[in-house]
DNA sequence: GTGAAAGCGCTAACAC
DNA sequence: GTGTTAGCGCTTTCAC
């Protein structure tokens, strides 16, 4: 693996140009019209000097180099690493790989990564942005830098982009809880404040409470700040149920959110849905087996992945998006499980 | 973004040589005491034009690519995402990328997944292996190649490791279970059955219950293949529990099979531990909150990554390995919560 | 059927 | 102080 046995090596000790070889290596011998035997004399020096071609000279010079980037704010977060997992699949399957990278919602630290990438020449890139808007995809769209916004999108934006229905999906839980009759509510999202789904999620919800004239108290519009989101979620529930006015239920705006709040609500031995109720944006399987069970909005994480990838090779390629698929947004589901329901529902 | 300024273009638009540009860019100007007012027109030009290094160019000339590989069984599970969240950040920090791949357990396909990386010249891997001997690393050692072993590692190998007690992990499990008396045990493994952590905690719970003259059936010795955990435990348990002999406790060997196996303990209105007690080999937040509260083996993940990417960076910057941290090996904690406790002792 | 030579964008001796 | 030149390992046009 180590002696670094190039092309020109195995051209020389064979007495043969590297033309020659470098045809028999991309397969192209045949069509060359190169003798079997001379490439059969070829192929045996490569595997006796174990040769290995330098995939990265190849890429140089053809200005390929088989990689794309996914950015996200956070590999780690469950959601993100299953997307990853989709993409590199698909990836695997196209020769490419993936370079990840984690922004933990830092814009600057985001666009850096943009940046990084593109001068080493990724050929493409999948972004989950904690940007606030879209006028550096935009530009970067309009440079020809293949890409595809996964997730977090923004009205107007001219790049290709699939995401699910944030607001579908809050508005089905809020449908839910008001449908049970409850008329108080508490919201728990993470900050800064311009995430679209954040946002999408928080307007489906409010609206959807607003139609049936039910307001939420801005004391229960909880924003945690993305690297604070422990230590916000235990004093806010600790503040919460110190005072005897209580939300009927908490909806939590990622799976984050869902767990942490589940963890301090069991330290502070709140009967869930007795005292409160609870529903999250993001499934997890563990929900199926705590006590209560939990329910939350599920989204479509493998379609999601798979359509991303599929836009974004097809930039690569060059091949046309059909209008229709430029902008995809996927469906949710409501999955509800006994977090959710009124007490004498159970 | 688009229009490829190259070097060669500052060069020519400004009159001067390649070199020149070359050494304003790497902040070698000063050393070769070029001008300072040089230097300015070369930067300001650099700016007018966008021109951007072509990375995969100076990579290749000077053969540093500043790409690491990590391959794991799946990035998508939680342990694994984490490292390479912690990875990353390392990685970045020292101005690498990092490529991911997921080789679902397929020894070939883990082979494939390094040969292609080599052959794109990361400077090197962080592997948490399929394989089942050492032979293929301790080949990749001898030829130069800079990678560590994490995770799962072999007795005798060559090649830089970190891993984390596995066996005194199974061990404190087992202990803990017999200290409340208890006598009859299950346990829950992935195959293939050559990974190394899962024999050794196979060993370590094993090894302790007959020291304390007590076997594990082999009906309860259970083995569900990677690609099929849920349906075998679903299965397994659910002819588990058709029998009216039981095990007082299960030991689930890895943070797939306790959520797993939980999901399918509440479907079968199992009572935990009433009716059979639980511990797992993996912590999770989502552990806190179930109810009961799930026991279980804490890994120190940060750890590891750290450790993980420093004796990676030592080999690529060719710096000396000490002896006593070429294998490295990290303490676990036990964190006892409700589920392995004797119903009496709730 | 096979080879020579140019060049992808960059760096680094070595000149001048 | 600045420029010339020779590659890094590979693909590809064009020639023979």
């Amino acid at each position: 693996m180590k002696k670094k046995v190039s092309l020109a090596d195995i051209a020389k000790s064979l007495g043969v140009s590297k033309t020659l070889v470098s045809l028999v290596i991309n397969n192209k011998a045949d069509a060359h019209g190169i003798s079997k035997e001379t490439q059969q004399r070829v192929k045996s020096k490569i595997r006796e000097m174990d040769y290995h071609p330098n995939v990265l000279a190849r890429g140089f010079r053809m200005g390929k180099t088989n990689t794309i980037g996914l950015i996200v704010s956070d590999i780690s977060n469950r959601f993100y690493s299953r997307i990853a997992r989709k993409i590199e699949d698909y990836a695997w399957s196209y020769g490419y790989n993936v370079v990840i990278c984690s922004t933990e919602e830092i814009i600057e630290k985001e666009k850096e990564q943009i940046y990084f990438l593109r001068d080493r020449q990724v050929e493409g890139m999948i972004i989950s942005t904690s940007q606030d808007n879209c006028s550096f995809f935009n530009d970067m769209y309009v440079s020809g830098m293949p890409h595809v916004l996964i997730d977090r999108v923004f009205a107007g934006m001219k790049s290709p982009n699939v995401s699910v229905d944030n607001f579908g999906g809050a508005r089905m839980a809020a449908r839910h809880l008001l449908n049970q009759g409850m008329k108080k509510f508490a919201l728990i999202a993470i900050s800064p404040d311009h995430i679209s789904t954040i946002n999408e999620r928080i307007s489906g919800f409010v609206e959807t409470l607003s139609e049936a004239d039910i307001n939420i108290p801005s004391k229960w519009m909880i924003r945690a700040p993305f690297d604070q989101i422990d230590i916000t979620v235990r004093t806010t529930l600790q503040k919460l149920f110190q005072e005897d006015d209580l939300p009927e239920a908490i909806f939590t705006l990622n799976n984050n959110l869902t767990a942490i709040c589940l963890k301090y609500l069991t330290d502070l031995k709140v009967n869930i849905p007795q005292q409160v109720a609870i529903i999250g944006f993001d499934d997890s399987i563990y929900f199926n087996f705590t006590r209560p069970t939990i329910s939350s909005i599920q989204q479509p994480i493998d379609m999601l992945s798979e359509k991303a990838f599929d836009l974004l090779l097809k930039q690569i390629q060059k091949t046309a998006i059909e209008p229709h698929l430029h902008s995809v947004k996927l469906p949710v589901d409501i999955i509800i499980r006994e977090s959710s329901l009124k007490p004498d529902a159970l």
